[in-house]
DNA sequence: CGCATTTGACCAGCGC
DNA sequence: GCGCTGGTCAAATGCG
């Protein structure tokens, strides 16, 4: 069950090629507006204002960082999580072709959540920045069943995008995971998971989850 | 009854 | 300073 885990953002496991480690220390920070889609041929693709609408303010400037755009961390030899997930699950490839896109070490609500509590932000005290990590796919239900169990706590409109985003917060006891789900306005079909943090615990529906969420997905061809 | 969801209010950061 | 926007809170509501 562990393996799934790792996939998600939310391990701590040294195999996971974790952003924040060595090992991506030469990564190349992108434009803000730039997502890389996986192609499991070797290729990243780097598509053009795909980052989803997620921050409208992703979208202006390559150079800007507003106080919630999104930096789009890739790795510099490719895409980490494609490596990592070919040599986890080779026989899925042709289902993730659609699949992520990136991650990045946006500012986290820097007055509140101070990790994992009551919030308030001590002045002077600098942003904190937690890792986030984007899943793009395509699918018909919002809520993709990654295992773990979530509690909604905010929904609101998203400039320039019909579709609003959903807050959930992992509930487990202590884990302060969260994750923002979007459905792109300019494609109904795909879905934008964004995770940010790390599950503290075992994943609580360990069968079948990841193999669930492929299931779920389609095969998205950027153009 | 307990838990999850909804939704308006609130707050902070940023650009102008 | 003001308005806009994203993110969160929390009371009200819904549901099994």
């Amino acid at each position: 069950m562990e393996k799934y885990q790792m996939f998600f953002p939310c391990s701590s496991s040294a195999n996971y090629p974790n952003p924040n480690s060595t090992n991506i220390d030469h990564h190349h920070r992108v434009g803000s507006s730039h997502v890389y889609t996986n192609n499991f041929d070797g290729r990243v693709d780097q598509t053009s204002d795909a980052f989803l609408g997620l921050n409208s303010t992703i979208t202006t400037t390559e150079n800007h960082v507003g106080s919630s755009s999104d930096e789009v961390l890739v790795h510099k030899d490719g895409h980490p999580y494609q490596q990592y997930y070919q040599q986890h699950y080779p026989s899925a490839n042709a289902g993730m072709s659609n699949v992520i896109v990136g991650a990045d070490h946006s500012s986290v609500d820097p007055h509140r959540a101070n990790n994992n509590d009551s919030g308030k932000k001590k002045k002077g005290e600098k942003k904190m920045k937690k890792p986030k990590y984007a899943f793009q796919t395509r699918s018909q239900v919002d809520i993709l069943d990654d295992g773990y169990r979530w509690r909604k706590y905010g929904q609101k409109a998203v400039k320039a995008n019909k579709f609003p985003r959903s807050y959930y917060r992992c509930t487990y006891e202590g884990c302060n995971v969260k994750k923002q789900v979007q459905r792109l306005s300019k494609d109904e079909g795909v879905v934008v998971t964004t995770y940010e943090g790390m599950h503290t615990h075992p994943i609580d529906k360990p069968s079948d989850n990841f193999e669930r969420i492929l299931n779920q997905m389609q095969i998205y061809t950027p153009f």
